[in-house]
DNA sequence: ACATGAAGGTTAAGCGTTTAAGCATTATGC
DNA sequence: GCATAATGCTTAAACGCTTAACCTTCATGT
């Protein structure tokens, strides 16, 4: 098993120095035509491949970016991870994956885990409610427009304005919000915008399952039939994970979808679209997301290298609100007034959506 | 922003050479107990963290892997990716995760893209159907037992089997199993453990997703409801995103679950125990099967170094067959005669279950 | 005819680490 | 007391790449 060729071994077999060798395949130096032609196919010939530890070494850049995430067990991750990968690898850089499970400690020794390792920098998915500090190295935060020192986000209020009109426009003037924690500028943001959507107009009401599962225990049933003969005819859940706990509640509680009540979520995961009935949902733009996060990441490592020749251009800090995307699906409709309700409409007739994906 | 320390940092401070300082981080060589004390404080001190780059192109493994699965999007992803990075992690060496999503020659040039990024070696869980070919350097497939080339995977067969007696000694006589598509050995394995437990003592039936949807279109309704009248009694998914989808289906149609039919799914994913009811399911240990796999490449990667020395040690190959773990929770139960159905039992009254994640 | 400059290369140093080989110095065995 | 070995450290090469600096050669303008 011979180890792979080299630079000097294409030198050696065109009887040139190895820096022109490196300058034909960078197309920096200045190499005639015929010869870098020459060198390049020699180069495909014997199957040469970079040593990118060569290259770092000499460098000082590794071209690995590091992805730490929150709770790599979330099941976001995946739409995250697929989408930085992707931007990455387009970019010429790959991707090191770093868990930060546990508290906000663990966070920073996988931040810094990645660093040792080399990582040039680092997109940061932060535990709700972390700041990220200096970290010595360039780091592009997803989180929310409102988190300071964030990079690039989706419109998380706009998404919870726009979804909150949808429920408007079916008639719905009584609503029960539903989140997790209140100290995640992402749920707060989607509910803000909910909010925003009925003020003056309707009610709302606010359930954290965080605080209702301290007090009875993990997975405990949220109550929600009671809402709903209390006057609730929809359900907006800030995450697809708690619209999946509302719709099965409520579905065992005999409560039919979307014909008695509404329910919405957040995130389009993967199951949103096969479930009966299928969720409505709020789906963000990963891939452009993750597009300006690695563009501003690899933007700042640029920079930071000729930071004497140039310094003070303008950063890249365009854009950093992403739009969300609606997405209409089975589990919200219209609210059926009494006479319709005694007498029930059949079960919605399944249609193919465009926008269900394969699973 | 003085960069960090390196070694001949250290060296200089204390008027040794290089070697020495290397030799007393690494324990290798000879140093004298006090020299050597006195150069780990200093460079505790300098805060030196040694230099990836320069340690992979002197020793030519980058103390790096590459983790490729099939598709990233997965909602299983997050666990597999979890328990490599917390392996991997352990015996020194980070996570370069590749996107196979598409074909399966995608999955080879994810493959190929991790290689040159200089990964010492490849943790793989394949696409359905497909076999990997000699990638000159360490491979650990996490498939299936019954997958040739297989490294290490759960014992789906086993966890199949257990599954159906659970259903069997419920009282199930008459179960309709779940699953996507038939080229996949891990549902194989499942599908058949199943049918074992039920050899001459009930009756199975057979749905593919895949095949439904392939005439009927993405997220179409699978007639659950019509297979209940007909006597199923049980719905055994080979995944809980099918469960997930047959729970809602039936919910939808009005049946209780799991008073009129059971359901189970496996892989516990994240929301397994927070939906009503609560899904009865089978677990993986990917602790274990991570640490296997990645123990096994780690060896092969040693191995390959000192080809020479002493060949023909025994490979690692032992245990790679680990057992499931039978999640029971809400879903599935036991099969009501027909005086029990005209007058249903009270919804099951929710207790905290000791098997439940948090969310 | 001569300074000037561009084009097309080469040389050599350096990135930070490991590791084989070498060289004193001190301990050990007989 | 002498060969031998162990100890403690240094020297130097190597890993594969990049890049500044230098050296020819040849075309150009004046």
């Amino acid at each position: 098993m011979a180890s792979r060729a080299n630079l000097s071994d294409i030198a050696k077999a065109l009887g040139v120095s190895v820096a022109t060798v490196s300058n034909a395949m960078s197309g920096k130096g200045r190499v005639s035509k015929e010869l870098g032609r020459a060198i390049r196919e020699k180069a495909k010939e014997l199957g040469y491949v970079p040593s990118l530890a060569g290259r770092a070494l000499s460098t000082g850049r590794s071209h690995v970016l590091g992805l730490v995430l929150a709770d790599i067990g979330h099941p976001l991750f995946p739409q995250f991870a697929q989408a930085i990968e992707h931007a990455a690898s387009e970019a010429g850089y790959g991707v090191l994956i770093g868990d930060s499970r546990g508290d906000i400690e663990a966070q920073s020794r996988a931040i810094n885990r990645l660093i040792e390792r080399g990582a040039d920098g680092i997109v940061v998915v932060p535990r709700h409610g972390t700041r990220i500090g200096d970290i010595g190295r360039p780091v592009a935060v997803i989180d929310s427009p409102s988190t300071p020192g964030n990079t690039v986000a989706a419109d998380h209020r706009s998404g919870g304005l726009e979804m909150g009109r949808h429920l408007l426009d079916l008639g719905h003037r009584s609503v029960a919000i539903i989140g997790l924690h209140s100290d995640s500028n992402v749920q707060n943001d989607r509910i803000a915008g909910i909010r925003e959507a009925f003020a003056g107009k309707g009610e709302t009401r606010l359930i954290w399952i965080g605080e209702m599962e301290r007090s009875h225990g993990s997975g405990c049933p949220l109550g929600l039939v009671r809402l709903v003969e209390e006057g609730v005819t929809a359900f907006a859940a800030v995450s697809d994970l708690h619209a999946l706990r509302a719709i099965t509640e409520l579905q065992q509680g005999g409560i039919s979808i979307p014909d008695d009540v509404s329910v919405t979520g957040f995130d389009d995961l993967i199951w949103a679209g096969v479930i009966a009935p299928s969720l409505t949902t709020m789906r963000m733009d990963m891939e452009r997301i993750a597009e300006i996060a690695i563009a501003d990441l690899i933007f700042q490592i640029d920079q930071d290298g000729a930071r004497d020749a140039s310094s003070d251009l303008p950063a890249l800090k365009g854009q950093s609100c992403i739009p969300m995307q609606l997405i209409i699906r089975q589990s919200s409709g219209p609210v059926l007034g009494r006479a319709a309700l005694g007498e029930r409409a059949p079960v919605q007739a399944w249609s193919a959506s465009s926008t269900t994906d394969q699973v």
